[in-house]
DNA sequence: AAGGCCCTAATTTTT
DNA sequence: TTAGGGCCTT
């Protein structure tokens, strides 16, 4: 029991704690994961058996490596027998068991957020429906929040305010669309993200039977990251544990950052009252950061009116202030970043893992990386395009899925003619009449052609076939061999490698290369299942963990690399140098989550996030224009900024530190690079917009932070004689007149017609001229 | 049916 | 700017 002395007090007394509810606020740092894990390992020594224990996290990361440090205390083997996971996972795994009562196979296919796009598509479009106003994203998501709050179909229909609000939208069809969404999953037998939680409810609520054993297996139920649990799985928990109520959640209402996808946090805020005698535990004083950062983060969250009361504090050094930096474009700001973390590096001796690039939006990666690559410096992106949504990767896994649910359409649909074999789209949209027709899969219509009267040609029957044929021969394959072989021969069977290696571009040749990588990865999962006693290592399994994995997941590659990632990504993660980017107005914020308060408190829980992730230092950048759909655009900087108290911030200016190499569109000599110009000057001459000057902006950039709104400073003081027709010197272009002035502040220039020749426009702060007459 | 070209929408976050 | 979908030609 030593490792009960690696906790404080607080820590201990929700370990030690028994029966009954209990929940623990655990603020940023506190040492939430090893509560839970000493918990679980101490229960253990208790002497409660490992399969009576229920332990549900927010990531498969987060699940391994709690499992791993059990492993570490109780053995190995002990530590096998817990259900630890993703609610996902979890309750896929228990629908392969007991799906069945629901008309489900156990080898269902899970759906992805893709699949269930593509079929909402079709799905509109088979209704002939206009999808300018049936946007299948929108409806994806509306659909996805029904049922992550067990709205079913019939209770949209018997909801007339659901129904109403739709048909104020233009969009009275929503509920059929929504009928036949779940309908054609069903005969697909596919579930999608938001079934696993919903049908499992549905399960528990229905057969009493079922829950009773599951009520009787899972006696110790403990939840992770409760704060951004939905109402699906609120439930699922409540059913479960009603019977011996021994639950634990852990969260921090602070960190709640899900509600987009349907977190409800006033799950954890109304636990006291759902759950009889509820100990609460509090966890405060943080291991992770800095005082500075700590105290910055709390003065940012005091913003936020709703939330549980806890003071974080951190016995830990003052540390360095926050540094905060101003650049004029996301490219310089990507710049400023890797220049930094270059520093840094040289400066501390530290290896590129000990930093973090974060920020809001996935598009923001491009103008970091370009730096990063630039400078030579090793990252690794996280999220954003996974590697399992990756074209050809799915195309690989949709011939796997077929093979092992021939009624998956989505998979059927990707690679009927892909490789192109001359199966067309009308020939697909008449298989999928008469399988709407007969109730039927295309597929199952396909193997019995014969039997139907379709107007498909001799030609085309061939064709359609041998396609079932081809599946027919893997399904038998699959009967016999692993996973890895299976994958390997379908890759080669199939076609796809050729296809990618014919194509011969750099993309083609990435595309294979990315085949090979799945077809190791399968290889690993195959030889890693083999030595688990429990798991056969077959291609279901690989399927389903591939279903519910995420970037996070895949291999956590040894080498060395600064992490880049979106904020929500980084949740649960600590760096000791954490740069957060795009601290804007609109991007950070979001403009899409600053219409109301609770939005907008949880952007700022979010940055509260993004913040706490810092051990030892944290930079703010903003950027004064940015590319979004590839035209410049001003920005002003996030009130973010403003809410952390000045004290713990240290401002840097551009000029102060990357002089030489930190501005955009002009050479170290101030030359205005024409090509940049180009790109975001309007067709009638004006000047572009992003070099134009902002009032608005300087005005609030004064009123912000006075060291920030003086533009000049640090570069060159514009002699007020310049005026069109001075007679200049310049260092390197030599000697020219000056035919316009444009611009005023940081951005005034010069238009000069040069002896030599040229004539360049130059900004006036960073071009050294002189003048002559 | 296949391939190429043009248009438009997208950038909020993810299991 | 880019990716994906629709429309056109072969």
């Amino acid at each position: 029991m030593e490792f009960l002395n690696e906790l404080n007090d607080a820590q201990r007394a929700p370990v030690l704690h028994k029966e009954g509810a209990l929940m623990v606020i655990a603020g940023a740092g506190s040492g939430k994961t090893r509560v839970l894990t000493y918990r679980i390992a101490h229960l253990m020594q208790q002497g409660v058996d490992a399969f009576n224990i229920l332990a549900l996290t927010f990531t498969n990361k987060a699940a391994r490596e709690m499992k791993k440090r059990i492993a570490h205390i109780v053995g190995d083997s002990e530590a096998k027998n817990l259900w630890m996971g993703t609610f996902h996972s979890i309750f896929a795994r228990l629908l392969r068991y007991d799906g069945d009562k629901l008309g489900y196979p156990s080898n269902f296919t899970i759906y992805d957020t893709q699949d269930s796009q593509r079929l909402i598509a079709s799905i509109i479009k088979e209704m002939g429906l206009d999808k300018d106003i049936y946007k299948y994203k929108q409806i994806q998501n509306r659909i996805s929040s029904f049922k992550n709050s067990l709205i079913t179909v019939k209770a949209y229909f018997q909801n007339p305010e659901l129904v109403e609000a739709d048909a104020m939208a233009k969009r009275p069809r929503l509920g059929d669309i929504y009928k036949e969404y779940v309908d054609r999953c069903f005969k697909a037998g596919a579930m999608d993200f938001d079934d696993l939680l919903l049908r499992t409810n549905e399960l528990l609520s229905r057969f009493p039977e079922v829950l009773f054993k599951y009520q009787d297996r899972f006696r110790y139920i403990l939840v992770d990251e409760y704060q951004d649990t939905n109402h699906s799985q609120y439930l699922i928990v409540k059913a479960l544990s009603d019977r011996y109520q021994n639950i634990c959640v852990v969260g921090d209402d602070a960190q709640s950052i899900y509600s987009f996808r349907g977190a409800n946090i006033s799950n954890i805020l109304n636990f006291q009252r759902d759950y009889d005698n509820v100990a609460v535990y509090r966890l405060e004083q943080n291991y992770r950061s800095t005082k500075n950062i700590v105290n910055a983060a709390n003065s940012i969250i005091s913003n936020n009116k709703h939330q549980l009361e806890k003071v974080v504090w951190t016995a830990n050094d003052e540390g360095p202030r926050i540094k905060l930096h101003r650049s004029v474009t996301d490219a310089e700001e990507g710049r400023f970043v890797a220049g930094s973390i270059f520093e840094n590096k040289m400066q501390k001796q530290l290896p590129n893992g000990k930093f973090a690039v974060l920020y809001r939006t996935n598009s923001q990666s491009r103008a970091i990386e370009d730096a990063l690559r630039k400078k030579d410096i090793p990252y690794r992106i996280f999220g954003g395009l996974s590697f399992y949504q990756r074209k050809e990767i799915k195309d690989v896994l949709s011939y796997l899925r077929l093979v092992i649910n021939p009624k998956d359409e989505e998979a059927l649909k990707r690679i009927i003619n892909f490789p192109t074999r001359g199966i067309g789209q009308t020939t697909i949209d008449r298989l999928t009449v008469a399988a709407n027709h007969y109730q039927r899969s295309i597929f199952e219509v396909m193997d019995n052609l014969d039997k139907i009267d379709l107007k498909i040609n001799s030609g085309t029957r061939r064709k359609l076939e041998d396609f079932v044929n081809m599946i027919k021969s893997f399904q038998i394959m699959n009967e016999n061999s692993d996973a890895f072989t299976l994958a390997e021969h379908v890759a080669r069977k199939t076609g796809i490698l050729l296809e990618f290696k014919k194509d011969g571009t750099p993309e083609g040749v990435a595309r294979m290369e990315n085949i090979e990588e799945l077809l190791n990865g399968i290889k690993d999962f195959v030889e890693g299942q083999k030595e688990l006693a429990d798991a056969k290592g077959d291609l279901t399994e690989f399927l389903e963990d591939v279903a519910l994995a995420t970037d996070m997941d895949k291999d956590t590659g040894d080498e060395d690399r600064v992490a880049l990632m979106t904020i929500h990504l980084a949740k649960g993660l600590e760096f000791p140098y954490v740069y957060i980017v795009g601290m804007e107005e609109d991007l950070f914020p979001s403009a899409m989550s600053m219409n109301t308060r609770s939005e907008l408190e949880e952007e700022r829980r979010l940055f509260y996030v993004a913040l706490t992730r810092a051990e030892e230092q944290a930079y703010l950048t903003y950027a004064q224009n940015r590319y979004r759909w590839g035209k410049l655009i001003d920005a002003e900087p996030s009130r973010f900024i403003e809410e952390i108290d000045e004290k713990f911030i240290e401002n840097l200016t551009p000029a102060d530190t990357y002089k030489f190499r930190s501005f955009v569109n002009t050479d170290i000599f101030g030359e205005v690079d024409k090509s940049k110009l180009r790109q975001s000057k309007p067709s009638n001459g004006t000047p572009p917009k992003a070099l134009k000057p902002n009032e608005q902006q300087l005005r609030k950039l004064r009123k912000l932070k006075p060291q920030l709104a003086s533009p000049t400073k640090n570069t060159n003081p514009v002699d007020p004689n310049l005026a069109p027709g001075a007679l200049v010197n310049h260092t390197r272009f030599g000697r020219g007149k000056v035919l316009k002035i444009e611009g005023v502040g940081d951005d005034k220039k010069a238009e000069i017609q040069f002896e030599k020749g040229d004539v360049k426009k130059l900004l006036l702060r960073f071009a050294r001229l002189e003048i002559i007459n």
